[in-house]
Formats: C-alpha cells, structure tokens, sequence
RNA sequence: GCGGGUGUAGCUUAGUCCGGUUAAAAGCGCUGCCCUGUCACGGCAGAGAUCGUGGGUUCAAAUCCCAUCGCCCGCGCCA
C-alpha cells in the first residue's frame, strides 16, 4: 500500500490507508488508545479499538508505519485545534519502524534553558514552536531571492575560503591551507564587488564567519548574509530603496504564508509606515541627547541603548519600526566605503535597525581604483593582497554599492526571540559547536592569540 | 577580554537574604495499577537529588566564606 500524508488522509474517509510518522503523544485509557501522529505534513488521531494490544509497547516518538481505516469522528469528538480534527485512523496493523528512548524533556510543551534547547538540537527541532522559526527564516530568504531576481539581480555561490581579511584588522578564523594561510570569509563583499563589473547587479545568500570573541544574544561566529550589489547608481540613496524594497517584500511575504507561525510566537510583523525614516547619525544622537539628556555625541557609533532609543524615536514620530542611520565615521568602516564628498570624515553608508537592533549594513563603495590603492595604504594593509580585487576597478567599474542582511537577526527580531542563537539551526559560538566545547574531548590546549597557525600547533 | 548574575531530581522551578522539625518541596516527565472517546486525557500508588566541584567557618551548611568549573546577561565589536 502506498504511504498517505497526514494531512492528505482528509480525502480517503472511509478508506484504507497506510500513514507513517513520529508518535508525538499517547493517550492511553484501557480499552482504547489514541496515539498523535507526527509527519512533515501535521498531525493524525490514530485509534486503536477495541485491541489496545496493539498500541501496547508504543511510546512518544517512536517511528511507526500504520495501516488502517480512515474514518469520520462522532461530531462531540472533533478537534477544531487539528487540520485532521475531523477524521481519524483505525488503526488495523502498526509497523515499529524504530523505537526511541524516553525523551529528556517534554516535547510538545518545550520549557527548556536555552543550553539545553542547543544540547539536544537534534530532538528540540521536533518541536512544533521551533520548527515555525526557521520557516520564517525560509520565508524571508525565498523572498529576498525572489525579489532579487525580480529586480534583474544574477545569483551568485561565494567562496568561503579567502586569502585575506576581507574588511582588515577584524577578526576572522584562519585555517591552515596546505601549510599557507587562509581565512573563512567575513563576508562575500569583495567577490560581490567584482561580479558587479561582471553582472551589474548581483546577490548570494551565503555563510559569514566572525571570530569575534563575543558572547552576546545577537552575535554568531557563523551566520546567513543576504547579500546584494549593483552597479550604475545614480546615488547611495538608489541602495536605501532597493533595500526598503526588499525588506518591504519580506514582511508582505511572511504575513501572507506565515500567519500560523506567526501566531505562535504571537509575533506581528514590524510596521514600516510609509517610507521608512532616514536620520544621519549625528542627526539621531542629537535626537537621544534631547530625549534622554544622554550624551553619546561624539561617539563614533550608536551605542546599543541608542539603537533602542532611536526605535523608539522612530515608532513615535513616523509610526515605523525600522529606521536607516547613515553617514557613519569613514574610520569606522571599511577601506572600501565611499566618503560623503561634502563632509569625508563620514561615509554614505547606511545600517538599517529594526526594532532596536542592526539587521543590514550597505553603503557606497568607492569605485575609483587610485582612490582604493591609496585606502588600503592609508590603513596600513598590503596593496599586494588585494590585486586580485583590484583588478575589477583598475579595469573600469562603474559606481556602485550594496547592502547585505543577516538572516537570523531578522528573524529573531520579527519573533521578538531572545537570543540570535534561537534562529539558528546549528549555532555556532565562542563556546559550542554543536557541543558546548568545554565537554567536547576534541579541544586543543586554548590558544591566546589567533596569529598562531594551525598547523604549528598541530602534532 | 572586562563587569554583573547564576548553578537544587531527566526538564522547569521553590527553598538561600534571617544556617537547625522535610529524613530537601512542587509541576511536567518516568514506572506500576485502573479507565472505550481522549486530544498537553483522567485517577491511585511509586521511583528518582552525594543541592556544580573542592576546601573552610560552625555543635549544625542547599543556605555563610574562599577557590574552581559550567552557564546566562551586559559591554567592546557587529549582521
């Protein structure tokens, strides 16, 4: 007999079918038992009358493949709760699959810590609540591609290993490579910029790596960047509307294939009002200074309490929960960035806050290859190792620039989650990969500095 | 790296400030028994904790002190 989804039974009442799944719970009264069955499509009832035997030794999330009737349930039984409420299985033959050992904690109601929720992701995923996450997380990473390529954006697959610091003197994980140096890639902006003056506009969604020894609720050292780059602006302002485009796109996305996620975390989608407000950054520390009698302003950056206080700001005033922060100091940013030419000491590039935290950062690059050799030896770094980069500009790159989003941020603000680590499938910390380090046996002795090569140190 | 907090059954927590009648308590989970209409089923009974680890103070420590390890939060940095 061939297997029937859950969710596709609703068409067979009154016929035989073969259902397989995970028993996602047992209720079991004697004569009569009923098992919940899990399979990627919902939920089915599974009766099992008037011989209970059958369901004798069967426990939460063992796999089991069921024959039996569909049939419909008395009216007072209905579970308006379940898309199946209506029908059940009488279950006639149950097939263990494979049997599963008593879970650590309750999977239907998941109330863990989250070291525990990390340390046992295999089964934690099984949760309902947690898989709505990173179905969100799908969502906006499907849109963000379709309006890409609406928008006449090629797709690009960026190399993760890279023989440079992309954005310089940050920290990045280096790896021995065949007894030389390397490095994962920080981000795919260098390889981006060249396919401009391939593509025009391109964009990747691909993996960054940081290796910044930070243990906050919003940092991983691995993470998804949506990433997108185009040539031919006639203003940095042309990379703030694709952008509002694009995340516009995300939010319509979500609240038309996502409700019932969404309705889990009883989460609402951010309002953006009719254009999202655009401040310099000067401009919202004066803002704060006024609001708050704080006084951040000569600080090269909003502080963490300033990117809520901004929100904040920007919920009141224009109704929207996003809002652009540009013009950041030129020695805050990378090498690339283009200064605003009426004011060099800051730059036209942008961060956009959703909700009080940065979820993109874009800006103007600068295409003028003189004006990027001079940059790189204004900042100390070797012309040598970005020739290769420089060829794209020493050959003619029109004006350009670009933006790229962190995925999981974005969802973690759109569910209000605590911590980034929760929209992340496997997170990756200072402390855990998979495992928590500190019990994983295949630690090295700890390294203090991350100029030490691997392979030195490797036996 | 710095600062703050925290660690009690498998999970989530109470108890810690004001040390001593609880031989450490509860909910969920687990085990056994009962139950033919539940849907996080219900009822009865039961098992399960060297109170993170090591040391100290005291007649007496989950509780106070020191050290150590784990974890969480904040900051720097950032998506």
């Amino acid at each position: 007999m061939q297997r029937v989804l859950n969710i596709e039974t609703i068409k067979y009442i009154n016929k035989n079918v073969k259902v397989c799944g995970w028993v996602n719970s047992r209720r079991d009264h004697g004569g009569i038992v009923f098992l919940d069955l899990r399979d990627r499509s919902g939920i089915l009832q599974i009766v099992v009358t008037p011989t209970a035997e059958l369901a004798k030794d069967i426990k939460n999330e063992y796999v089991l493949e069921i024959e039996g009737k569909i049939q419909k349930r008395p009216i007072k039984m209905f579970n308006p709760e379940l898309e199946t409420g209506e029908i059940e299985l009488k279950a006639e033959n149950i097939n263990i699959l494979a049997k599963a050992e008593t879970l650590p904690f309750d999977l239907k109601d998941l109330n863990v810590s989250l070291p525990v929720l990390l340390d046992y992701r295999p089964i934690t995923l099984r949760n309902k609540k947690i898989q709505a996450i990173f179905k969100i997380e799908e969502e906006a990473i499907n849109s963000f591609r379709k309006t890409m390529k609406d928008l006449g954006f090629a797709e690009f697959q960026a190399p993760t290993i890279v023989p440079v610091a992309t954005e310089g003197g940050a920290e990045v994980f280096h790896i021995d490579y065949f007894n030389g140096d390397a490095y994962l890639a920080q981000s795919p902006q260098l390889y981006k910029q060249i396919l401009v003056g391939v593509f025009e506009r391109i964009f990747t969604i691909t993996r960054a790596y940081r290796a910044e020894p930070s243990v906050t609720t919003r940092h991983l050292t691995e993470y998804i960047s949506l990433d997108a780059e185009m040539g031919f602006i006639n203003s940095w302002q042309d990379l703030m509307d694709f952008c509002e485009t694009v995340i516009r796109n995300i939010f319509l996305d979500l609240g038309k294939s996502c409700q019932k996620e969404l309705k889990l975390f009883s989460a609402t989608l951010p309002k953006l009002g009719e254009k999202i407000p655009r401040l310099k950054m000067k401009e919202a520390q004066e803002i704060i200074f006024k609001r708050t009698q704080r006084d951040n302003r000569e600080s090269p950056d909003l502080e963490p309490e300033d990117e809520k206080e901004i929100y904040e700001f920007a919920k009141e005033k224009y109704g929207s929960e996003l809002i652009f922060i540009s013009h950041y100091p030129t020695k805050k940013r990378p090498f690339y960035t283009f200064p605003d030419p009426k004011d060099p000491e800051y730059t036209l590039s942008f961060d956009l806050l959703c909700r009080g935290l940065e979820i993109v950062t874009g800006g103007q690059r600068i295409n003028d290859y003189e004006k990027l050799v001079k940059n790189i030896k204004k900042r100390k770094m070797k012309i040598k190792d970005f020739k290769f980069y420089l060829q794209a500009f020493k050959y003619g790159m029109p004006p350009e620039g670009g933006f790229c989003l962190g995925a999981e941020r974005i969802v973690k603000q759109i569910l209000d989650l605590e911590n980034v680590r929760e929209a992340s499938l496997f997170p990756r910390d200072m402390a855990r990969i998979d495992q928590r380090l500190s019990v994983s046996k295949k630690r090295n002795p700890r390294r203090k500095t991350s100029s030490l090569s691997g392979n030195k140190l490797k036996k």
